[in-house]
RNA sequence: GCAGCUGUAGCUCAGUUGGUUAGAGCGUCGGAUUGUGGCUCCGAAGGUCCCCCGUUCGAGCCGGGGCAGCUGUACCA
């Protein structure tokens, strides 16, 4: 006994349900709507690429798969399983630079991996939906990108209201970065502390922020944060950078100028951020995408604008009823440099993904996706087991399988009550019951499972329950697909959400 | 990685100052009902009490060390 193996799923992986393979296709398809109406056409690339591919460094020996699942081919050379789509996308690009149209507009969803400590709406394998515009510098093109993923948001069911693309820039980042001092590569360190303390903001708060700017954080499971070591005036300086969202657009542009006047980079990024808006304020998406200096991304490989969506609302979580915040299920940016790697010449891009696994785990929590049954097919039900009755339930699948209705002999070895409990759990229709009596009449019982269970809520006395046969009739074999097709087409009526 | 919490039946959990045969509910299977889903009743199966070491006449319970899970936090190219 001791010696079976253990039957247990990896954590952070998930087994994915009938229904959750409905709501999932359904999401994707929604999404992939949107993205075509904007004018962008498929692509897939595989699931492995080589390591140096999807990032700038081999793994390490001692912990190859530290972050990404990597292994090595027959020659040694190491491969990983992709961590995002981008990197792909940049390496696609690149190998079918010469005959591709530039602009290349591609969309594409699929499986990532990261080997990371899974959590709740965090997984190690999850779906994302990207799509990317390589070869327009024109932050024209970051401004429909996030336009349309305003319009996926909605597509999918989520209201006006309850979910903002935030957009800012990395330029203008560097630029506060010069402003208190730590431009260059020397300060590289802790200009990364910086991004981080400002990334969590929605999270930790400002006085948060503050203490990670500064000295560190205890947080409050006892563990302590090790801070930037920033002076107050420079903590300051940052502050009101994260601060700098206004109401209004021209306010928020006004005080980030005032920030970072000293540094022409930064003022680049204000003016890439100023034309974004007015673009967007023009399409009449102003109320959807703003302009948000809070926003970092931890990329790395992002040179400009970068956008988050972010849904608004809070979920109360059904089994503790703790207010749950899925916060960011989407991101992106331009990355100037990622397709360069392969190039001799610069390729500007600029890309969204949209992080389909948490997603939909949010959409859930919300209800907003029907978790619906997923019907099942007509359970013709095995009452004798001779050559002929065999060949007869037989014939009846085939029948209503040449109709284009999902139909099933029972194939197990469970007398009656069992094939009717099993119908009953793969949410049949119908059942078809014919026994030795009904085949010697040319006649077939045939039972909606549907109503049936509605009529077994006011039963109280089995055996009568049993004797009246409800939501039951007895139809000539020759009428069996009609009659099966009335019960499916008022059941898929109703049924539907 | 760091911190806190938790490991007992398939699931959710109870288990007295350390005491002899470790329980409940739900679920599963069977019967009451040769051929009818639900309810009810009856019955059955199902356990390395996370692992190892120690204390003790005796450990699910106490001590030490591991391991795993959850939550937070860090990292997330």
């Amino acid at each position: 006994m001791s010696d079976l193996l253990n039957a247990r799923l990896p954590r952070g992986f998930v087994d994915r349900t009938p229904a959750d393979l409905k709501a999932a296709h359904r999401m994707l398809e929604t999404i992939r709507h949107v993205y075509e109406l904007y004018g962008f056409e498929p692509v897939e690339t595989p699931l492995i690429e080589y390591t140096d591919a999807l990032g700038k460094f081999l793994p390490d020996q001692d912990r190859p798969n530290e972050g990404v699942f990597s292994f090595q081919d027959d020659d040694e050379q190491w491969l990983s399983l992709r961590y995002d789509l981008t990197a792909p996308l940049a390496r696609y690009f690149a190998e079918n630079n010469e005959r591709l149209p530039k602009p290349y507009r591609s969309y594409r969803a699929g499986w990532v991996f990261r080997n990371e400590k899974p959590g709740p709406g965090r997984f190690r394998q999850f779906m994302q939906f990207d799509a990317d515009t390589v070869g327009a510098p024109s932050v024209a093109a970051d401004a429909e990108i996030c336009m349309m993923a305003a319009d996926t948001m909605e597509a999918l069911g989520i209201q006006r209201g309850d979910y903002v693309i935030r957009v800012n820039n990395r330029k203008v980042l560097d630029g506060v970065m010069e402003a208190i001092g730590l431009a260059g590569d020397a300060h590289a360190g802790t200009r990364l502390t910086v991004l981080r303390a400002i990334d969590k903001l929605d999270k930790i708060g400002v006085e948060g922020v503050r203490d990670l700017l500064g000295k560190g954080r205890l947080d409050p499971s006892g563990d302590f944060t090790k801070g930037a070591g920033l002076g107050d005036a420079e903590a300051a300086l940052v502050l009101g950078f994260v601060d700098a969202g206004k109401t209004t657009l021209g306010e928020t542009l006004a005080a980030l100028r005032g920030l970072i006047e000293a540094s022409p980079k930064g003022l680049e990024g204000v003016d890439e951020l100023a034309l974004i808006g007015a673009l967007v304020d023009a399409a009449g998406y102003g109320d959807r995408v703003k302009i948000d200096p809070s926003v970092v991304r931890g990329l790395e490989y992002y040179t400009g604008p970068v956008f988050e969506a972010e849904l608004t609302f809070e979920v109360l979580d059904t089994d503790t009823g703790q207010p749950v915040r899925f916060g960011s299920v989407g991101g992106g940016g331009r990355y100037d440099g990622l397709v360069g790697r392969f190039l001799k010449e610069p390729v500007p891009a600029t890309g969204f993904s949209i992080g389909v696994s948490r997603l939909m785990a949010a959409l859930t929590r919300l209800g907003k996706l029907g978790a619906g049954e997923v019907a099942g097919p007509v359970v013709v039900l095995v009452m004798d087991k001779t050559p002929e009755a065999l060949a007869d339930y037989q014939g009846m699948v085939a029948e209503l399988r040449r109709a284009g209705i999902p139909a099933e002999m029972y194939l197990g070895a469970s007398g009656m009550k069992a094939q009717m409990k099993y119908a009953d759990r793969r949410n049949a229709p119908a059942a078809v019951i014919v026994g030795s009596n009904e085949r010697a009449a040319g006649k077939v019982q045939i039972k909606d499972l549907a109503l049936g269970k509605a009529l077994s809520a006011g039963i109280t006395d089995n055996a009568q329950w049993r004797a009246e046969r409800p939501a039951q009739q007895e139809v000539d074999r020759a009428d069996l697909v009609a009659a099966i097709r009335a019960i499916v087409d008022a059941t898929a009526e109703g049924g539907l959400p």
